[in-house]
DNA sequence: TTCATCTCTTGATATTTATCAGGGCCAGCG
DNA sequence: CGCTGGCCCTGATAAATATCAAGAGATGAA
């Protein structure tokens, strides 16, 4: 794998800390693939023998079951996605595809493990990157169990519009078909949900939002940082 | 904190591997406590003070908001909770309430972070933990979004029944009116659906539940191990 | 015991959500 | 250009789920 790509995954937390030694010889039995849109990467239910790091692209994390499917998280530059599995050796719980063409760096698990046994700092951004995995889907279980879909929708707006540095106007980052998989909902009732929203002062255009009054729709939606609040 | 409690909680993965002399100060520094049943432990919010440890009793995990409430998960003895909230120094997801007296362990989280941060083995436990925590909360959201409560129902009721041995006649572990909340739906639906699964085999009177054609009813619920199986 | 309280159940009804069918719009392609 | 296919929207309808109200049965306290 080429040396380029070092610098930018050395950037994420779980890898920041750790020995130089143990970095590169992650790095060396790694490899770098580009993969078209739309490319199956992981079937759930396979043994997990990569961790995988999305370094460009996006890719989108779903799971199946009798002939039904749901999108779980959409996993944007630059991140890894199936740490836990990796970590358990286990099979992977989801599905992972490409939704563009995407560049993906492919660590060996057994590598990561066999690191992990013998660098205490590695083990330590382990466990702070699964904590923060675990709390985020403990979010989103309570997202899903305690709010209507239309509480869903306005607070995953807010949420991205303070992504969006509070901007009264701002673009979807996924298309609304894959957004109504991953707030719970079909996408008719998508389509729905946001006119029920205009009463709130969200108008939407194709993938652009306007919010005209926040405050009016976080009277609706009542966010908790217990829930939205992704980075604690 | 009597000593008589030790080995029990050795026995708990967590602290299996783990240097004597680590588990013995972080034995020293907790103190374990009697509580009454309906004693809420944990507010979702406060900061993370102490690692519960449940050693008699039983202890649901529920959550809040707007005036909602859902159960999350209720735990046995002997079991840990919010290990991650301890371990990132978060405030609580959940709050924790006894369903019955209960005897409950508490150790001081900065003591929980002092040993994880020297001890490689507790670590190396506190990650093998923590997947599998995650791993637990993933499942939990596939069923959640992937069958109907039914469903969701008869796929209980088939774990139960593994967890009874295979046994056609055992008992709830839990009363209706929290198995309803954990199972995302009203106690007016599970009654319902108890009634709905009859057509398959289920009868229930009580706590006691009937399970008359197994196979049948797995049938129905179509089981998956990458959903209903807590123990990978 | 008797009373009060609580859970559970049931029926009627309302709300929420999904499904089905149709049509508009737009990008990509022959 | 004119297709075609994919996405999105909309309306009608169906299914799933929640709410409301009432009553039966169990439990625990005075």
């Amino acid at each position: 794998m080429p040396r380029s790509h070092f610098p930018e995954i050395r950037t994420l937390e779980l890898f920041q800390a750790m020995q130089e030694d143990h970095f590169l010889s992650l790095m060396r039995g790694s490899y770098v693939q580009n993969f078209p849109p739309q490319i199956e990467l992981i079937n759930e239910g396979d043994p997990s023998d990569f961790l995988h790091i999305v370094v460009s692209g996006s890719v989108d994390l779903f799971s199946t079951w009798n002939g039904r499917e749901t999108s779980m998280a959409t996993v944007h530059p630059v991140s890894t996605f199936i740490l836990a599995a990796t970590i358990k050796d286990a099979p992977y719980l989801m599905s992972a595809r490409t939704l563009e063409k995407s560049r993906i760096v492919l660590v060996p698990s057994q590598d990561v493990r066999a690191v992990f046994d013998i660098d205490p700092v590695f083990a330590h951004a382990i466990v702070a990157e699964l904590a923060q995995c675990y709390r985020s889907v403990v979010k989103t279980t309570k997202n899903l169990k305690l709010r209507t879909s239309l509480e869903r929708l306005a607070n995953y707006l807010l949420r991205q519009q303070t992504h969006a540095e509070g901007a009264a106007e701002f673009d979807l980052a996924i298309e609304k078909r894959r957004l109504a998989s991953f707030l719970g909902m079909t996408p008719e009732n998508l389509s729905r949900a946001f006119k029920g929203l205009r009463a709130y002062g969200v108008e939407v255009e194709g993938i652009k939002v306007h919010i005209s009054d926040q405050q009016d729709l976080e009277r609706f939606a009542k966010p908790s940082s217990l829930i939205d609040d992704y980075s604690t």
